[in-house]
RNA sequence: GCGCCGGUAGCUCAGCUGGAUAGAGCAACGCCCUUCUAAGGCGUGGGUCGGGGGUUCGAAUCCCUUCCGGCGUACCA
C-alpha cells in the first residue's frame, strides 16, 4: 500500500527516506526521486546517483521498470499485481475506516438563530459541519452534531412585545410573521423610545420565568425549528443536541468564580475581564459592567459542558472567520485555566457570503432564502430531465437529489476560508466541475451495469485493467481512504470534492475510450468490476458531501 | 495603527509539508452520438502564479518587504 515506503526500503540507502519519494509527473511513471539533494554528499552528479540507485534495485517485484531522466529515477509500478491490490480491497466500499475509532468529536455548527430565516449565509456553516459530521462518522468517531441555538437574548423582548402589540393569536405564527414583527417593532421603536424599553421589559419577563412571557417564548422557538427542520431535512443535515445559548444560562457562575478564584480577571471600567496582552489579544469580556453575561461568558460554560459531557477528543466550531478573535480568546482563556483539553478545541471557519458583492443583511431586504435556491436548482433540474429524460422514473426525487446536490457543491466544493459571492447563474450550472457531473458519472456507471446484468460475475483479471485509461482510474480509486482522511485532518470537504470530479474525470475518459460490455467475457468482467468501484466510490463520496447519488437521472 | 485571512488564465478555482513543460471547469472557437446515459469526451487559443528582494541545485509553494481586497480590533453574537 505505502508504495514510498517500499521504494525508499528497496533503494535501501540511508540517504533516501520515504518523504524523498514523490509521485511522478505526467509521462514520468508512477513514482520519482529527484536526487538533487544527495549529489554534494555523495559527490556525484544526480544523474549517476540515479544510475547508482536503479542499478542496486534489481528483483524488486512490485517495479516494473526505471527510468533515469534528468537527475530524477522514475518508477514505473508492475501495474498487474498494484491493479490486483487495488481491487481486492473493494474500493469505495461505504463501511467505515476505523481511524477514529473509540474517539469522540464534538461539531457545533449551523447553530442559527431564534426567529430568524434560513438564508444563504447559514448555508455555510450548516453545509461544512453537516459533511464533517458524515465525514468523521465514516471514519469510525463517535460524532456530537450541536445547533448551538442562538435562542437568548433582547431580541426577544423586543419579539415579544410586538407580538402582543400587533401580532395575530388566532393564527398558527410562522417564521415571516415574526421577521415581520420584528421589523416593525425596530421602526416604530425609533420614533417610540417606551417602545425599546418595553423590549427590555419584555425580556426580563422571560429571564424571570412569567409563565405567559416563557409560553410564547417557547412558541418562537418551536415554530422556527419547525420550519427550519424542513430545511435540514431536505438537506439531510442532522443533530445530537439543541442546547443553545439559553440552556447555558445557569451554567456560567462556576466559570466566573473560577476565573476570579485563579486570578486571572480584573475589573476595567466596570467590566470584569481576563487581559490577554501577553499574547497579542484585547482583553476577554467575562461580565459587562451592569453585570449582564457575554457571548464569551457563554461560550466557556459550553465548552465546559460540553468536556464534562461527553468527553470530546476534539470539538469543532464551525463559524464565519469573522469571529477568529473571538475563538482565539476563547481557547486561550481555556488554557489559562488550566483545562488540557483548550488544545483539542478548533475554529473551523469560513469565509463571507455575500450576493451581488454586498454584505448579506435580513434588516435590508438584501437576502436570498436558502428554501428559494433549492427551489429553483431543484427546478432547473426538473427541467433538464423533462429535456433529456422524460420517460424517467420518480423525476421528483431525482430532481430533489440533483438540485440539492448543485447547491451542496456550491458551499463545499472549494476550498472554505474563501469568501464567495452568490450567484445564481453558478448554482445553476450543472456543466462541468460539478455535483450534477458526479450524479450523471455515477447513473452512467449504473446503467452500464443494469445493462451488463450477471456478466460481472467472478474474479476479473488485473492483466485486463492495466492499459493508461483503466489504470488511471485505478490509481484514484486506491487513495480514496487517504483522501478522506486528508479531508478529516485539514477539515476540509472541498478535498473530497476535488478528488470525486478528478475521479470521474477518469472514468469517463475511459468510458469513451472503449466500450466495456464486449463478447469478451474476461474483459467485460474485469471493466464491469471498475465500473461498479467507480460507482460505489462516487455514492460514497458525494454522501460525505451530504448529496445522493440516484441510479439513474 | 495592530491582528487574522485572501490575491494563480477573461471568470470561478486546484496546486502551497519546495522538484521535471503551472492544471481544471466556465466562457470562445473547432470536432465526436446507427453501438453501454452527449448533464459526456477530444482539440485550439488564453498565465509577469499581485510587485520586489532573499534562501536553494531547484520557489506558485519557504523567509523578508511592499501593494491590493475582505474581516476583526472591550462591554452585540
Amino acid at each position: 500500500m505505502d508504495y514510498k515506503k517500499k521504494i525508499s526500503e528497496a533503494i535501501g540507502s540511508p540517504l533516501v527516506t520515504a518523504d524523498d519519494i514523490m509521485t511522478a509527473a505526467e509521462g514520468h511513471g508512477d513514482y520519482a526521486l529527484p536526487c538533487f539533494k544527495y549529489a554534494r554528499q555523495l559527490r556525484k552528479s544526480p544523474q549517476a546517483i540515479a544510475e547508482d540507485f536503479a542499478a542496486g534495485l534489481g528483483g524488486c517485484d512490485f517495479i516494473e521498470r526505471t527510468e533515469v531522466a534528468g537527475g530524477y529515477l522514475n518508477f514505473y509500478l508492475e501495474r498487474k499485481a498494484f491493479v490486483r491490490g487495488v481491487m481486492a480491497e473493494d474500493p469505495g466500499r461505504p463501511q467505515l475506516r476505523s481511524s477514529g475509532a473509540g474517539k469522540t468529536a464534538c461539531i457545533d455548527y449551523s447553530s442559527i438563530n431564534i426567529a430568524k430565516p434560513f438564508h444563504i449565509g447559514h448555508l455555510m456553516s450548516t453545509a461544512i459541519g453537516g459533511s464533517l459530521y458524515r465525514i468523521y462518522k465514516y471514519l469510525g468517531w463517535n460524532v456530537v452534531g450541536i445547533n448551538h441555538l442562538g435562542d437568548w437574548g433582547t431580541q426577544f423582548g423586543k419579539l415579544l412585545a410586538a407580538y402582543e402589540e400587533w401580532g395575530d393569536k388566532t393564527k398558527k405564527l410562522t417564521l415571516g410573521d415574526m421577521l415581520d414583527l420584528y421589523v416593525r417593532f425596530t421602526e416604530e421603536s425609533e420614533r417610540d423610545p417606551a417602545l425599546a424599553e418595553r423590549g427590555r421589559t419584555e425580556f426580563l419577563r422571560i429571564e424571570r420565568g412569567d409563565p405567559d412571557a416563557v409560553r410564547t417564548y417557547e412558541m418562537f422557538k418551536a415554530t422556527t425549528l419547525e420550519e427550519v427542520n424542513k430545511v435540514y431535512a431536505r438537506l439531510g443535515i442532522e443533530f445530537d443536541s439543541y442546547n443553545g445559548e439559553a440552556f447555558y444560562n445557569d451554567k456560567m457562575q462556576p466559570i466566573i468564580d473560577e476565573l476570579e478564584a485563579k486570578g486571572l480577571t480584573e475589573v476595567s471600567d466596570g467590566a470584569l475581564v481576563v487581559r490577554l496582552d501577553d499574547y497579542g489579544m484585547p482583553p476577554c469580556l467575562i461580565r459587562r459592567s451592569d453585570g449582564a453575561s457575554l457571548y464569551a461568558t457563554r461560550d466557556l460554560a459550553a465548552a465546559q459542558y460540553r468536556a464534562d459531557t461527553y468527553k470530546f477528543d476534539k470539538c469543532l466550531y464551525v463559524v464565519a472567520t469573522q469571529q477568529n478573535l473571538h475563538f482565539r480568546q476563547l481557547f486561550k482563556v481555556l488554557e489559562l485555566m488550566g483545562r488540557e483539553w483548550a488544545k483539542n478545541l478548533v475554529h473551523v471557519q469560513f469565509g463571507m457570503v455575500s450576493y451581488e458583492g454586498k454584505p448579506l443583511s435580513t434588516r435590508k431586504g438584501h437576502v436570498v432564502f436558502l428554501a428559494d435556491v433549492i427551489e429553483n436548482t431543484v427546478q432547473k433540474a426538473r427541467e433538464i430531465i423533462e429535456e433529456k429524460n422524460p420517460d424517467l422514473p420518480n423525476k421528483d426525487a431525482v430532481a430533489e437529489s440533483v438540485g440539492v446536490g448543485a447547491v451542496m457543491f456550491f458551499a463545499l466544493g472549494t476550498q472554505r476560508i474563501k469568501d464567495v459571492d452568490f450567484d445564481y447563474d453558478r448554482v445553476l450550472s450543472f456543466d462541468g466541475e460539478t455535483a450534477p457531473y458526479l450524479q450523471y458519472t455515477h447513473a452512467r456507471c449504473m446503467s452500464v451495469l443494469a445493462k451488463a446484468e450477471n456478466r460481472a460475475e467472478g474474479e476479473p483479471d488485473p492483466a485486463l485493467l492495466t492499459d493508461d485509461d483503466a489504470y488511471a482510474v485505478v490509481r484514484l480509486l486506491s487513495v480514496f481512504g487517504d483522501v478522506v482522511l486528508d479531508a478529516a485532518e485539514k477539515y476540509e470537504p472541498s478535498v473530497i470534492a476535488r478528488y470525486l470530479i478528478d475521479l470521474a474525470r477518469s472514468y469517463n475518459r475511459f468510458y469513451i475510450a472503449g466500450r466495456i460490455i464486449t463478447d469478451d467475457d474476461a474483459l467485460t468482467r474485469a471493466r464491469l468490476a471498475l465500473t461498479s468501484a467507480v460507482a460505489r466510490t462516487i455514492k460514497t463520496g458525494l454522501r460525505l458531501l451530504l448529496t445522493e447519488a440516484p441510479d439513474r437521472m
